[in-house]
Order: structure tokens, then C-alpha cells, then sequence
RNA sequence: GCCUGAGUGGCGAAAUUGGUAGACGCACAGGACUUAAAAUCCUGCGGGAGUCAAAUCCCGUGCCGGUUCAAGUCCGGCCUUAGGCACCA
């Protein structure tokens, strides 16, 4: 047992005094090393944290050896609700609580020795910080890509808030059980979607891991189809979009939105007015996610009296209004071919609606026979389609297409899923959005000059009874001058979203001081990119996305240098509480880490946090797993007593050094944090046999295990005199030509089983292993009176001898 | 419903990407040291057959098939489970 508390805190208190990670906008290799910043909540810093921190701590400690010029950065996510409600809750004011909050995290990572730059720290709360964020807000709206617009939110009547899709699962306020209806209201949006095509393109210049680059693509959601034209009977016209057009001549029905622009068009001709005015209603209760989950499509009702025209064959096809439609997503129209759709021919049994195959191949009695299936099958062809009957579905959908664009009446168009961002929030703890409200002017935005707009310095930070935003009562605050026309004029009262601040706050870390420009090319050409970023998967798609779109703005704008501000992202599982399920409060299987630091110090806990299992998947904790990594430890440090004088590896033991500096090396470079560990245990035990260790052998050792638990091995090293401190060192090279020891078991298999196994020299030609494997007892048995067919030979592996 | 992962001992997991399945660690059992315990050290540890003990053999990576000299790994079809979502026309 090493007294791991006096030697943590030794080192923490002299990387602290040297300014040991502090680094400079210059030298050679840049390399910047980035996690996500933590929202330093009431809770404190999660096990969670120190898994990822760790990680990458353990990649900038060795990329610093290496030689790079290493930016490891940490600073404070700390704007949004949960600081919000933490204050309420707690009747501080926010301001107070994050201050606190960021206190108990920093002391936190301090004691588990994390190498940050702490002079890049700060919080997206300082205004010197939101300041810029609320700049580059600004540039959005000055460019055309900020705008109003009426949005519909989740309304609880009772709680008389908004709430978030998540709050209102079900259609139920989270929070006081009543039903949440879909409320309008104005809300600051950015032209997000105006990117869709570039926030795809771009991901070829990235490195991101496929199964995040696909999150992003099915984000973005891009589908290729055609967008068509429809006559309504007695005048008027909508447009449907298909990705199906070779369907047409089954449409039996179309379905429009109910809370789309067309219904509001067509309602004077409505006969069933009371019918259709109750199913908007109904709707209005339900979010996009219950319209799109529970109903299964199944709901409707016709709008009678007034009918549409199937372009193709001029067929008058009744309209219904469906709830599965969205009036935001598409042209708030589509056509229904029941037997072709599987939703379609639900509906139309539901409604008695007609069904008319179109595609042979399939059977439509009791299912579609839907594109997935006739896609993929070539004997499909059309029927019941005039002069496109015959052909194939692939020549068909070509033909059609054609047909319809020539008459002018379609567009091919891509269609995509995602939307514009909903910038607006009715809170306090956010930055408040630096545009004013002239009765003459209309939305002016705020002078640069006179930016940060500091949130007002009240206690008044609880929501207001109509949604309004805190700010709303703040007549002081609200009240200004039009900075056009001098006029009476009123502040917007809306925030940002959490969202904002975190969607530039990597590119500050470049040049975090900087009070001219959020920071400046200099240093952002300097530092390029984000070399390697890491955080939760739940954040590889909005953030990544939001982070993306930011960047390209400001990119197009030209004030950052490349259209892509990081390289590679890594996600990282889950620490789940013993019982394997997520850490919570409530199921009482919460890890504070202050707790293990106190009982078995940091280096154990990060050794442990690495060994636990795949970085890339959740883990377990388990209290045994990190005694473990204790007892690895303490075998470290008594090793010590073994040392002798020799500069040089002993007897026997190169081999092993050079293969484990290779594999710690490899392993730490590919996020395969465990089998380093492994690497590092398994030479632990050769050297243990040893009657003495040489200094090389030790140091080697520690060397090798100090990005994961720098402080014991700094001890160690100072201790025994073996050479520089390690965060002033060299990384270790290993020397190819000794990896290979010179014998190695060649395995013997007869027909695919393992029947012996032999030691032999590394330079056993083909011949001679065959010749050996045929001289082992065993495998003269299974190949006794038997034909060999052949014998296959894997270089300095094995033989299998195939026998009939 | 769709998308993306994942299923390997009592447990956490490895497996050079088609070549000895279970490295490393935990737990457990036996032993050494100790008056005793803790700590430490040594040995064993997938299941079954076999043996004083071995050797050795059979089975075994969610299930069913397939490809191959050889499959945890590749292909087809299922099941279970975690995460994400968008009935996206």
C-alpha cells in the first residue's frame, strides 16, 4: 500500500506550479485534443466524466511526448434549464449556483490529475464569452439566416410553460399529469435546413467514425423523389412530393395535413365543416411524435365536397385529412396508393377506400406489396398504367418522371427531414438574444458595439404565468431605444438554447482571451482543426450537427478556415450503476468519484476506468473490477525494492518490452484504453519473476503506464532516480527487428482440429513444419490409414492436415 | 414501425480482422506465511468423459442453415437486448 493521497497531491500541486500543460499558439505539431464540456450540475463531476477525461488525458499525455504541441482544454457548459431549475429549486440565483457548481468540478478533475490548459478556461455564462455568441447570432441575422416565425410548441395549460418533446411524452405534462396541447408561438429560427446538402457533403472531409457519420445522414434525411402538381375540382391546386411516382395510377385518395396551409384554404368549400374543424383540434393536442407513433395512420376524415385530380389519368380522388401527415415536413400533401403502402391499405380498409394494384408480383388481398419488396424484385412490372403498363418499376418510375416534367407540372426534388433550428427559448438562464423590437422599424438588431447584452442582475429569474420568457417582467431591462430611429422600442425576451454555446466553444479554446474577435485566424489556422473529439453518443447527432452547421456558416461568412473544425469524433459508453442500469439518485446506484479518490486514489480509479471493458460500450461498475486496479498498483510500487543498478533490459525480457511499447503504444492510439492496460499487467507479471529489475525494465514500465496514472509513476521515477520526469520525456520507440522471439508453437491440425502443438524455430521452412507436423504421436493417429488430401501451411502459425 | 449497435465462462472482457476460443482482471476453491485475521505469495478454475495423476477425447462464442481445409469472425434467415428516431410519403 503506497500513500497514494500525499503522492497525488504532490504532483497535482507541481503540474498546478509549472504550468506544466499550459500551451502556446505555437511550435511544431499542433495537435488538439478535445471533450465535451461537462454542464456542471448540483451533482458533481459523474464517473462518467472521468472515463472520457481519462481517455483523452491518457492521449494528450502521450501525444506530448511525442512531441506535439498539445491543446487539452476544459471550460463550463452552464447556460440552460437545468441550471434554471437547480436555482429555483434551490433558491440561489443561477448565476451563484453555476459559480459554485464550476468550483466543485474543477477541484474535482484537479484531484483525478487531468493535464488541462486551465488559462484557456471558461464559461459559456461569462459575457465575455456570450458575448461573441450572441456576435456571431448577429452575423445569422444580417446574412438572411435568422428569422421569425410562428412555431407550435408543447403547451402545458396548468404548469403554463412550454415543454420539451421529452416532457411531454404521451401527450401528458411530465411534470403535473394534465394534457399538453400544441400552442403557437413566435420563435426565433436559424435557416438550418438551408444546409442540408453541405452538412452531408461535408462529412467526406471528416474522419468521424461511420456509425456517427450515418447518425448525421439519417438526421439530415435526404430523399430523392418528385414533386407533382394537383388540380382540385372546381379550381385550386396543392403539390404532393413522392419518392414512388411509378405508383400514380393506384392513388385512390390523397391525405393533407390538418394543420397545414391548404385545409385553411379549402375550408369555404368544406361541407363537413364541424367534422374537419374538430379533427384540427383533435390534432392540435397531439405533438408530431404521438401524430407519428400511436395513431398508426389510421386517423381521419374525408373533406367533403371538395375532390382532387389524378394528373395521370384524370380520376376525381376524395381528400381526407390524416394526422400522420405533417404540415412542416414536405408539401403537407401526399398521395395514397393503398396497394402499394402498407400505412395506405390500412387506411383504406379503415374507410372503405378503394385499392388498385399497379406492380404485379405481389399479393394484395390482406398487405401492400410495398417498395421494399418490388424494388427488389425484377419480374415486377406496371399494370392499370395507360401506356406505361409493361415496363419494368426501374424504366417506369425514369418514364413517368419524364412525362409528368414534360407537361410541366413536376420537379424532380430532393426532399430533406431536417428542419430549420427553433433558436428561441422562454427562459432566464440563457443568452439573451440581442435584437429590439421597434413598432416602426420592425426587428432591428442591436449595435456590435454595444455588445455583451448582459442578462439584468435580478432575482426575478421564474417563469411567468404565459410563457413569456422571466426577462418579459423585466420592464428595466426590456424598455430601450430603437438603435434606428431612436424611438421607444422593446427588447426580444427570448434566449438562445443551450445549443448556442456549445456550438462554437472548441473554436475559443484556440484563442480564448481574445477581446477584438470571437478568436482569431491566426489561431484558428494554427491550431486547423479539432485533431480528435470525444464525448456521449446522445450528442453525435443534434450537437454534432449544430456544431457543423455553426461552423459552415461562419465559414461561408469567412471567419473561420476550414468548412469542417473537426477531424475525428469517439463516442464512449456509459457508466452504468452494479446493477447495470443507468446511475441515478433514485435507484441509489450512484459512484462519486471523490469517494474512490479518497479511499483508493485517482490513479486507481483512471487505471480502473480504462481496464473496465470497450471504450466504445457502456460498462458496469464494479467495486471489485477497481480493487483490482488497486492491487496493479501496489505490485507496481513494490517492484520497486527489486531495482538494481543496470541501464539495460535484463536478461530476457526485451523481447516483451519492445512488444508491449508497440502494443501501448498502437492501443492508446485506437481508443483500445482496456487491452493497454492488459499490456501493461501481463509485462507486470514477467517482471515479478525476475529475482531483480533492472532501472531500464522499471522505468520502461512506468513509462509506459503514466498517461493512465501519472502520479504514481512520476513517485516512482523521482524516487528511484531513473531519469527525467515523464511529462518532460520522450515518448518510447520500439525497435522492430526485437519483436519476434526465435521459436514460436506451431499448431498441427488434422481437418480443422487442433491434435498437437510443437515449439518450433522461427525459421522452420513449409516443408519442415510439414514434415514436423506429421511426426507428432497424436496426429499420426487421426491420420493413420487415411488419404491426405492436402496439407495447408500458414507461415508461422500452423498446419492442417486435410484427410479423408 | 424504422435505423444503428450488441449477444463469448460465475462476472468484466480478449482474440493479430478467416487460423490454438476464453489473454488480462474479478469472484471462487485449495495451499504457504500468521497464535489468528487482513495483506501478500503459490496452485487450480467453460461443461462433460477419462485417470491415482496425466495424456487424450467429445461438446461449447444467442438460435437454425450455408460457404471454407479452417468460422466468435464471412453469407442467408430468425430470437433477445441496448441506444437513436422520422409513419418522411
Amino acid at each position: 500500500m503506497y500513500n497514494y493521497k500525499e503522492i497525488e497531491e504532490k504532483w497535482q500541486k507541481y503540474w498546478d506550479k509549472n504550468n506544466t500543460f499550459k500551451v502556446d499558439n505555437k511550435g511544431n505539431k499542433p495537435y488538439y485534443i478535445l471533450v465535451e464540456f461537462p454542464y456542471p450540475s448540483g451533482a458533481g463531476l459523474h464517473v462518467g466524466h472521468v472515463r472520457s477525461y481519462t481517455a483523452q488525458d491518457a492521449i494528450a499525455r502521450m501525444k506530448r511526448m511525442q512531441g506535439y504541441n498539445v491543446l487539452y482544454p476544459m471550460g463550463w457548459d452552464a447556460f440552460g434549464a437545468p441550471a434554471e431549475q437547480y436555482a429555483i429549486k434551490n433558491h440561489i440565483h443561477p448565476k451563484d449556483a453555476v459559480r459554485e457548481n464550476i468550483k466543485t468540478f474543477k477541484g474535482q478533475m484537479k484531484s483525478l490529475g487531468f493535464s488541462f490548459d486551465w488559462s484557456r478556461e471558461f464559461s459559456t455564462t461569462d459575457p465575455d464569452y456570450y458575448k461573441w455568441t450572441q456576435w456571431q447570432f448577429l452575423q445569422f441575422y444580417k446574412h438572411g439566416m435568422a428569422y421569425k416565425e410562428k412555431v407550435p410548441v408543447n403547451w402545458c395549460p396548468s404548469c403554463k410553460t412550454v415543454l420539451s418533446n421529452e416532457d411531454a411524452a404521451g401527450g401528458v405534462c411530465e411534470r403535473c399529469g394534465s394534457e399538453v396541447i400544441q400552442k403557437e408561438k413566435s420563435q426565433w429560427m436559424l435557416k438550418m435546413s438551408e444546409y442540408a446538402e453541405d452538412l452531408l457533403k461535408g462529412l467526406d472531409d471528416t474522419n468521424f467514425a461511420d456509425k456517427v457519420k450515418l447518425g448525421q445522414i439519417n438526421w439530415i434525411g435526404k430523399s430523392t423523389g418528385v414533386e407533382v402538381d394537383i388540380d382540385i375540382v372546381g379550381g385550386g391546386k396543392f403539390s404532393i412530393f413522392t419518392t414512388c411516382i411509378e405508383t400514380i395510377y393506384g392513388i385512390t385518395f390523397f391525405v393533407i395535413a390538418p394543420d397545414g396551409k391548404l385545409i385553411k384554404e379549402l375550408m369555404p368549400r368544406v361541407e363537413n365543416k364541424d367534422e374537419v374543424l374538430a379533427y384540427i383540434e383533435e390534432t392540435k393536442k397531439k405533438s408530431n411524435m404521438d401524430r407519428t407513433e400511436l395513431n398508426k395512420g389510421k386517423s381521419g376524415v374525408e373533406v367533403k365536397g371538395v375532390k382532387a385530380i389524378n394528373p395521370v389519368n384524370g380520376k376525381e380522388v376524395k381528400i381526407f385529412l390524416g394526422d400522420f401527415v405533417l404540415g412542416d415536413y414536405g408539401t403537407g400533401a401526399v398521395m395514397a396508393v393503398p396497394s402499394h403502402d402498407q400505412r395506405d391499405f390500412e387506411y383504406a380498409k379503415e374507410h372503405n377506400l378503394e385499392i388498385i394494384e399497379v406492380i404485379t408480383g405481389g399479393d394484395i388481398t390482406n398487405s401492400a406489396y410495398e417498395k421494399g419488396e418490388y424494388l427488389n424484385n425484377p419480374e415486377s412490372k406496371l399494370i392499370n398504367s395507360d401506356e406505361f403498363s409493361g415496363l419494368s418499376v426501374k424504366v417506369a418510375k425514369e418514364k413517368i418522371t419524364e412525362y409528368l416534367v414534360d407537361k410541366g407540372i413536376a420537379r424532380v426534388v430532393n426532399n430533406y427531414k431536417m428542419r430549420d433550428w427553433i433558436f428561441s427559448r422562454q427562459r432566464f438562464w440563457g443568452e439573451p438574444i440581442p435584437m429590439i423590437y421597434c413598432e416602426d422599424c420592425g426587428w432591428v438588431p442591436m449595435d456590435e458595439d454595444e455588445l455583451p447584452l448582459l442578462l439584468p442582475d435580478v432575482a426575478e429569474y421564474e417563469p411567468t404565468d404565459n410563457g413569456e420568457s422571466p426577462l418579459a417582467k423585466i420592464t428595466d431591462w426590456v424598455n430601450c431605444k430603437c438603435p434606428k430611429c431612436g424611438h421607444d422600442a422593446k427588447r426580444e425576451t427570448d434566449t438562445m438554447p443551450n445549443w448556442a454555446g456549445s456550438s462554437w466553444y472548441f473554436l475559443r479554446f484556440m484563442d480564448p482571451h481574445n477581446d477584438k474577435e470571437f478568436a482569431s485566424m491566426e489561431a484558428m489556422k494554427y491550431w486547423n482543426k479539432v485533431d480528435w473529439y470525444n464525448g456521449g453518443m446522445e450528442h453525435t447527432a443534434r450537437h454534432l450537427l449544430y456544431a457543423r452547421f455553426w461552423v459552415q456558416f461562419l465559414y461561408n461568412i469567412g471567419l473561420v478556415p476550414n468548412k469542417e473544425m473537426i477531424w475525428t469524433r469517439v463516442s464512449h459508453g456509459m457508466i452504468l450503476g452494479s446493477n447495470n442500469e443507468k446511475m441515478s439518485k433514485s435507484k441509489g446506484n450512484v459512484v462519486n468519484p471523490d469517494d474512490i479518490v479518497k479511499e483508493y486514489g485517482a490513479d486507481a480509479l483512471r487505471t480502473y476506468e480504462m481496464f473496465i471493458g470497450d471504450y466504445e460500450k457502456d460498462a458496469a461498475w464494479s467495486l471489485n473490477g477497481l480493487k483490482g486496479c488497486k492491487k496493479f498498483l501496489d505490485r507496481i510500487f513494490r517492484l520497486g525494492e527489486k531495482i538494481n543498478d543496470s541501464n539495460d533490459y535484463s536478461k530476457g525480457t526485451e523481447i516483451l518490452m519492445n512488444q508491449t511499447i508497440k502494443k501501448v503504444t498502437e492501443d492508446l492510439n485506437s481508443i483500445k484504453y482496456n487491452t493497454a492496460v492488459s499490456a501493461l499487467m501481463i509485462l507486470l507479471n514477467e517482471l515479478e519473476k525476475l529475482d531483480t529489475v533492472s532501472k531500464k525494465d522499471y522505468r520502461t514500465i512506468l513509462h509506459l503506464l503514466n498517461p493512465i496514472a501519472p502520479h504514481i509513476t512520476e513517485e516512482l521515477n523521482e524516487i528511484y532516480s531513473l531519469g527525467e520526469k515523464f511529462c518532460l520525456s520522450s515518448w518510447l520507440e520500439y525497435d522492430n527487428t526485437k519483436l519476434e522471439n526465435n521459436t514460436y508453437t506451431m499448431v498441427v491440425q488434422v481437418n480443422g482440429k487442433v491434435r498437437g502443438k510443437i515449439e518450433v524455430d522461427t525459421n522452420t521452412t513449409e516443408d519442415e513444419m510439414k514434415n514436423l507436423a506429421m511426426q507428432i504421436e497424436n496426429v499420426k493417429v487421426f491420420t493413420e490409414g487415411k488419404d491426405i488430401v492436402k496439407m495447408i501451411v500458414v507461415p508461422k502459425k500452423l498446419v492442417n492436415i486435410v484427410v479423408k
